[in-house]
RNA sequence: GCCGGUGUGAUGGAAUUGGUAGACGUGACGGACUCAAAAUCCGUUGGGCUAAUCCCCCGUGUGGGUUCGAGUCCCACCACCGGCACCA
């Protein structure tokens, strides 16, 4: 009989298909778990295998879970909306909802055939109007609720989609999505206040099982810092509020930095105050021009312009001193201005060296602050030239001049954070329509709910347009409608939702994904939430994930949903590169389809490779040679079933092997660590062929196999008659049972040390006592003759393990 | 610059968290089967010394340290990878 994939693999996926072996259960006793994966944007290029690596992960999990005794939800979804559907409706003329309902055909039979237990009849697609309703949805309560909001500002454009980015998806300057340039320009656009949950975004990382480089990218990303807020005044008696991290240096600010942005620029402007204005305006429009990548550039000189006419007040000793703009200082963030203190912050220290600014030193303890900034901000320094702060080390003066600031009404203690609100309109057609309407008289109108899903329209053209506006803007019919508020004529928004908007709730949508009345039940949210468990790409650190922690935590907020954190567990896989270890892309020619890999050897092979190939955390290089290796494993089960003897009952020469690998194994798949967990049943293959093995045996290696190589575990089971026996499909068994005392051999190898040096290994019997086993290891020759010249002085046992004899040379 | 991670045979990677380094797989070499090849099976495979698969010495990026014992812990350094970056 021989192992033919290729008619086995399709046989059970029908049967599984069929019998709806994986359908999540409603109403069940069982206890829950739901676990997840990210799902795919259905590109034209189909699934690779980048795709393959967390979809077998978690389906390995959630097989396991079910053998566990678990109700478990394990869906699938497509997140379709997005720009190269649209760009591929554009070149080929087809209406993206055509190459999206295609591709994801494609996607649905790759994923079928590799044999991933989805519940296929949960499946959410977010171009779907049924869908996208709950989308628009939830953004009519942002909107209610203050947390959206339209204002121009500049923004982040890219060049060659023609649409503007968030400041998650610009990445060094440029388009995270294909590279091109993003130059800032000013435009209306909607925002959601992710801000406002900025906190509670980094606070509640705490509770939750992520791995910790997540918890750490997001915190970072989020930017939290802990200073103060001081209110200067000018020469021209207006306030200008700064905010610093090191109020302690007050007394060294010789001069102050505003962005060029800054409002009182304006104000002085305006009022004429400025002797420089023509150099001051020339300096604001050069900065206003740049390209993120320019403003971000490394080691560039520090630029700015003097104001003439205008200084600032040092509120702590009314001193005057020079006020700057320059670009370095960000209107965006904490006030757009700072104090500048050269002599212990590098950035103030470059610019004060170029601009002639004076350096005083407040904090003393570094090297001469003329040659270089001292920056530390522990005990090492101590405070000189600062009054009332001086002989306190830092750390006690940062509370003591924040509380002095309070007292005397000049400044308090602030919290400011890097992350910035979140631009949510693009300029594209196939996304979310934003369902607003613009009246005249009412200003920005949601659309009554009743009115959703408020559907695309059908455009003549997709093509994006040079001006900046939608191409939905061009259909009249469309955007000219009534106010829901007054009845007057009005404009509806023509800005489309990114592609985040979709994948910020899908999770919950799977709880009930035929819901038409909400969405989602309240009693399906409350059976389902949270997940368990995600598993994702560390990419979406910063965009996906917390975009989705942010709307489940307003979600919360408004009673929609019962848990404040979306996800309880999150994980993160490696990369898989090509043969060599670069990175896989079509232009090296190094790309794996998995279909071919699943036609040359099975999706069974396929799955167990690609969970064999390595720490599943850790980039991982694709092998062939590893490919065929795990088919000669797969062959080498299949092959041992003729070699099956005896009954139900347990071999005892296998005993300890196998009672160790079902603890063994069970521990790993939770684990996530794959690779060990095949390579202990590949072990316990070896020692089969070895020792002979009974049905009882080869039922718990099957069983143990089958979240792997579901197909084979499945025939296996059939064809020798396991189903028959335990009535049901191998999928449905409980995990084997595995007996601690049984994972003891009968005999021990104890390695033997003279002085922590290993000289030889003794067989002794399980559970020998200390005495017996020096006695053993005292009688082998490699010991014995290291110990001879030695008086014991000392004899460390570790049972099971070791045995170490200290001595001292005789005599 | 700041934060985090990694470094182990020819190679992907193991090592019960301080207890026999190199599990398992790949590759290579030798053998069996075959007219032959593929497939399969058996054996060997860190380096040195050696007649020897005896013994001994060396060996987990580098240099120190703690310990009876260190891939694992501590200190200093080197290299690579990832994130953030004029965030005051």
């Amino acid at each position: 009989m021989k192992y033919d994939f290729g008619s086995i693999e399709p046989k059970w996926q029908k049967i599984w298909k069929e019998k709806k072996s994986f359908a999540a259960q409603d109403h069940s006793d069982k206890p829950k778990f739901y676990g997840l994966v990210e799902f795919p944007y259905p590109s034209g290029q189909g699934l690779h295998v980048g795709h393959a690596r967390p979809y077998t992960a978690m389906d390995v999990v959630a097989r396991k879970k079910r053998m566990d005794g678990y109700n478990v939800l394990f869906p699938m979804g497509y997140d379709a909306f997005g720009l190269p559907t649209e760009n591929y409706a554009i070149k080929n003329h087809i209406h993206p909802a055509k190459v999206t309902h295609d591709n994801i055909q494609n996607f649905r039979s790759q994923l079928q055939m590799l044999g991933y237990s989805f519940d296929y009849d949960r499946e959410v697609n977010t171009t779907d109007p049924a869908y996208y309703k709950w989308t628009q949805w939830i953004f009519l309560q942002l909107f209610k609720k203050g947390l959206a909001y339209k204002t121009t500002m500049p923004v982040n454009w890219c060049t060659s989609c023609k649409c503007v980015l968030a400041n998650e998806e610009v990445v060094e300057g440029v388009c995270e999505r294909c590279g091109s340039p993003v130059i800032r320009k000013e435009k209306s656009q909607w925002m959601l206040k992710i801000t406002e949950y900025a906190q509670r975004l980094i606070d509640d990382l705490d509770d939750l099982d992520f791995i910790e480089r997540v918890k750490i990218q997001q915190r970072n990303w989020i930017g939290r810092s802990t200073g103060a807020e001081v209110t200067f005044k000018s020469t021209a008696g207006d306030d200008i509020v700064v905010f610093t991290t090191r109020p302690d240096t007050l007394f060294g600010a010789t001069y102050m930095v505003l962005s060029p942005e800054h409002e009182l620029v304006k104000s002085w402007l305006e009022a004429g105050r400025l002797a420089n204005a023509d150099e001051v305006t020339a300096y604001q429009k050069a900065a206003a021009s740049k390209s993120d990548l320019e403003r971000t550039e490394l080691n560039k000189e520090k630029t700015g312009v003097r104001l003439d006419g205008v200084k600032g007040i040092d509120p702590v000793n009314g001193r005057e001193i020079p006020i700057f703009i320059s670009d370095y200082v960000l209107s965006t963030y904490g006030t757009g201005a700072i104090m500048a203190v050269p002599a212990h912050d590098d950035r103030d220290w470059e610019f004060a060296k170029k601009f002639g600014c004076e350096i005083i030193e407040v904090v003393s303890g570094g090297e001469d602050v003329q040659k270089e900034a001292f920056t530390a901000k522990d005990d090492t320094g101590i405070m000189v030239n600062s009054e009332f702060l001086n002989g306190m080390t830092v750390k006690d003066a940062i509370p003591a001049i924040t509380k002095w600031l309070e007292e005397k009404g000049i400044g308090h203690e602030q919290v400011n954070y890097k992350l910035r609100d979140w631009v949510f309109s693009r300029q594209r057609y196939w996304g979310e329509p934003i369902p607003m309407v613009w009246c005249d008289k009412c200003g920005w109108v949601p659309l009554p709910e009743d009115q959703l899903p408020l559907l695309l329209p059908e455009v003549a053209s997709y093509e994006p347009t040079d001006d900046g506006e939608s191409p939905i803007s061009k259909m009249t019919d469309w955007v000219n409608t009534t106010c829901p508020c007054c009845g007057a004529s009005a404009r509806r928004e023509t800005d489309t939702m990114p592609q985040w908007a979709g994948s910020s709730w899908y999770f919950l949508r799977y709880m009930d994904p035929h819901n038409d009345k909400a969405l989602a039940s309240k009693e399906a949210l409350e059976q389902w939430s949270p997940v368990d468990w995600y598993n994702g790409g560390m990419e979406h650190t910063t965009l996906h994930l917390l975009y989705s922690r942010f709307w489940h935590k307003f979600l919360y907020d408004i009673g929609v949903v019962p848990t404040k954190e979306p996800y309880a567990k999150r994980t993160s896989h490696g990369m898989i590169l090509g043969e060599g270890g670069e990175k896989m892309s079509k232009s090296r020619g190094n790309v794996i389809n998995p279909n071919d890999v699943i036609a040359a050897y099975g999706a069974d092979t396929m799955r167990t490779y690609i969970m064999f190939i390595g720490d599943f955390e850790k980039a991982a290089s694709w092998s062939d040679n590893g490919v065929k290796g795990c088919k000669r494993f797969l062959d080498r089960v299949w092959n041992l079933s003729e070699k099956v003897t005896g009954g139900m009952e347990q071999s005892e020469a296998n005993a300890a092997a196998l009672h160790k690998a079902i603890k063994k194994v069970n521990e790993d798949i939770d684990a996530m660590k794959f690779n060990t967990a095949i390579a202990t049943l590949m072990a316990l293959v070896n020692d089969f062929y070895a020792n002979g093995c009974t049905k009882g045996d080869y039922g718990a290696l099957l069983l143990m196999l089958s979240p792997f190589a579901p197909h084979m575990a499945e025939e296996l089971w059939e064809q020798m008659g396991y189903a028959k026996d335990h009535g049901g499909m191998a999928c449905e068994q409980p995990w084997p049972v595995y007996d601690e005392s049984k994972t003891v051999a009968q005999t021990v190898t104890i390695a033997i040390q003279v002085s922590g040096k290993l000289r030889g290994t003794v067989e002794v019997p399980a559970g020998s006592d200390n005495a017996a086993i020096e006695h053993a290891a005292k009688e082998v020759p490699t010991v014995a003759k290291f110990l001879e010249p030695l008086d014991i002085v000392k004899v460390i046992h570790v049972p099971g393990k070791l045995v170490n004899f200290i001595g001292k040379p005789k005599g």
